[in-house]
This record gives C-alpha cells, sequence and structure tokens, in this order.
DNA sequence: GTCTATAGGACGATAGAC
DNA sequence: GTCTATCGTCCTATAGAC
C-alpha cells in the first residue's frame, strides 16, 4: 500500500487531471445552488481539498466561473461540431455553422435539444446562470450578454434560409428551448424534451421537412 | 419639525406601510440577487431599520421570501382580473378563467405579457427565482413546482378551444412567455416584449384573430 | 415596533511552511 | 501542489431594554 492515497485519503493528482476534477464539481454545485450560493468549502471538499489548494489552482472564485464556462464551450462546440459532420479543427467556431451547406436552423436546435437532454446537470448550470448573470455585477454578466447576442446572430444566419423574417425566428427558437428546458427541469418525469422540442418544432418551423 | 422623522431619520411607519416597504425593498433586491445572494443586512439597510427590527416584521429570511411570493400572487391576480373584465370578489382565483366564457390562451397571454412589459422588475424576480428554485432545498422549491403544475392545468384548459392537443400548446405557450422575457431582460434596448410576443402568438396560434 | 448587544458561524482570501 | 494558521468581513438569529 504504497502508491495510491498515501497521505489521508487525498490524491496527490497530476495537474490536468486535478482540474478536470475541480471542473466537474464545481459544474454540479453551480448548478445546484448559482454562483451567489457557492461555496469554495464546498467545492474544496468535493475535491478532497483544502480551500487554500482549490484556490491554488483557480486563483479566485470568479477565476473558478469563468474557467468553468469556458470549458463547457468548448465542449460543446466539439459536441456539435461531431454531430453536425463537421469537420474537426475548428470546432469552436459557432458562426462556421452558418456557412456550411444543407445546415440549418431546424437541425442545429434538433442537434443541441439532443445532446442537451443527456445532461440536465449542464442544463441546469445554464439556466440558474442565465437568470442569475442579468445582474450587472454578476461575474458572468458580460459572459452571457455576448452568448445571447451571438446565438441570436448565428441562428438568425441559419433561418435565413427557412423564412421571410429570420431574426424573429430565431428569437422564437431560442427562446422556446430555454423555456422547455426549464419545465423539463423541474418536472423530469412528466416531459420528455426530445419529444416537446420535436412538437415545438413543428409548429416553429412548420410540419416535418 | 416635530411630526415626521423625528428621531435620526428613521421614520416609525404604521405597520401596513412598513410591511410593504419591506416587500418593495425585497423585490428589488432578490431581481438582483436571487434568494442566496440575498441579505438581511441589505434589506433592513433599504428600509432604514436594523436587522432585528426587520426580523421582528417577518419572522426570519424564509418568511421574507415566502410573504413576497403571496404578495405578488395576490396584485398579479387582481390586474388578470381587472385587464380581463372579471367581477372582482374573487380575483385570486385563477382556475376560475378556464370556465369565463370568451376568454382563451391566446388573450390571457397577451394580458399577461402587456402587463409584465409595464415592470421588469418583478419579471426578473420571478425569472431568477424560477432558476434558482429548481434546487430541492431552495425555500420556495415547492412553491415554484405548483406554480409550473397549476399554470399548464389552467393554460391547458384555455387552450382547448384552439386546437386538438391543448397540453403541447399551453407548454409550447409559457416556454415562449419564459423565454422571451429572458431576451428582453437581457437586452431591453433590443427587443420590445409585447411585438415580440405578438409575433410569437402568430406563430403559436395562427394568424390573427 | 424598534433598538443595542452579541452569539456563533461561514465566507473568501493571504502568508508561509513543507 | 498542498498544507496549517489566520485575518477580517459578512451572515442569520436571539435576548432583552426601551
Amino acid at each position: 500500500m504504497s502508491s495510491a492515497t498515501n497521505r489521508r485519503d487525498r490524491a496527490r493528482l497530476p495537474g490536468p487531471e486535478r482540474r478536470r476534477q475541480i471542473l466537474d464539481v464545481t459544474t454540479r454545485l453551480v448548478a445546484e445552488r448559482g454562483f451567489w450560493g457557492l461555496s469554495m468549502q464546498d467545492v474544496a471538499d468535493g475535491c478532497g481539498l483544502t480551500v487554500p489548494g482549490l484556490l491554488h489552482h483557480v486563483g479566485s472564485k470568479d477565476g473558478l466561473l469563468v474557467a468553468v464556462l469556458e470549458h463547457r464551450d468548448a465542449e460543446d462546440g466539439r459536441s456539435l461540431a461531431a454531430q453536425l459532420g463537421l469537420r474537426p479543427p475548428e470546432p469552436a467556431d459557432w458562426t462556421a455553422l452558418a456557412r456550411t451547406p444543407g445546415v440549418d436552423l431546424r437541425r442545429v436546435c434538433a442537434a443541441l435539444v439532443r445532446r442537451n437532454a443527456t445532461q440536465p446537470e449542464i442544463v441546469r448550470l445554464f439556466a440558474v446562470l442565465e437568470a442569475e448573470s442579468l445582474a450587472p455585477d454578476h461575474p458572468a454578466h458580460d459572459y452571457f450578454a455576448d452568448r445571447q447576442a451571438k446565438t441570436l446572430d448565428v441562428f438568425t444566419e441559419l433561418a435565413r434560409p427557412l423564412c421571410d423574417d429570420p431574426r424573429t425566428l430565431a428569437r422564437q427558437a431560442v427562446a422556446m428551448m430555454d423555456g422547455l428546458q426549464i419545465q423539463w427541469l423541474r418536472a423530469p418525469a412528466e416531459t420528455d424534451l426530445v419529444d416537446a422540442w420535436d412538437a415545438a418544432a413543428a409548429t416553429l418551423f412548420g410540419r416535418p421537412r
């Protein structure tokens, strides 16, 4: 018994693994409590660390949140690109979607919803932060303001082939996704997110293809 | 200078006025910070009270939140009843709407949106708490679970005359309202809530009347 | 109905040893 | 990379005087 957990059950993980662990634990806790309700103590406990040990990795509580959001963006970009069959080199660039032939708003939304349905925790993270960050002094305020603007722009481009007023359709698609996700999170037993979205897509985009 | 503010600028308000002041200040602060981010000290300061003075009125921090939510429900019930021309005696009973001739989901949503557009602060209060209260141990968790269930039921009844699948339409109407409100709160300059809703109503319910 | 005083924690962050 | 120790601040709530 010499190799693993050799000092009081506190594993001394290599840097990258420790970082991933911190991001995972934080994601879960922020989804539950929001940023104002998050305590560094809880995160540290969840990682088997002390608070100063945790701060060594992330600098500050604000820094922790930023790290989580950046990590999620990277993951989501990769997943979406993979689902839509894009080439891996530049996965993080949402904007590229709008210029990819054969990809329209309907397909992108369907892909997003299907991915989201498999990870309620992440959806909840964004739902909570989206509301909390309306406050101008919230550490993620600018991040979410940019995100909404960028999402609406890309969705508008994607909606252009589908209707006369793509901006309005983009707005409605975003609103519907956000709203259905909240209902699903509150009553997961009653609601199937994919079914609810497919019905909504029929309303938004017209009957199937 | 004997009647008002006679002791260190701290007005000794009569009970009901003080209560209203507390609820107003709390509403504003919860809308900004959520419940986890709310501090009794800030509420007390905003009322010109000490913290124990504040606690005398509301009992506890949880009690304060409950008081705010109950107060809002009462006000909203009154307003909606007035806008739809119902008799005042029983304004708080949402359920009655479903049995009122000439009232359907389209009209009720239009009335709700038009009222909400005049009070962004209240809309934000609900948006923030709706997300925060997804956590099972949040003091408003049960309140919002009930609220969502009840709203969906009433909306379903109201949608019955309009389509074949009223439950689905009800879900979509709720989702769309919630989602458009978030977008409006984040970028009030770019979005007019009433316009956005009227466009969405055309999508959801079909072209005008 | 409002105060002073205070209990009793939890919080985020820093300094410095190992 | 992680620790111990500690600082200073903020928090909700209670007890009891006025």
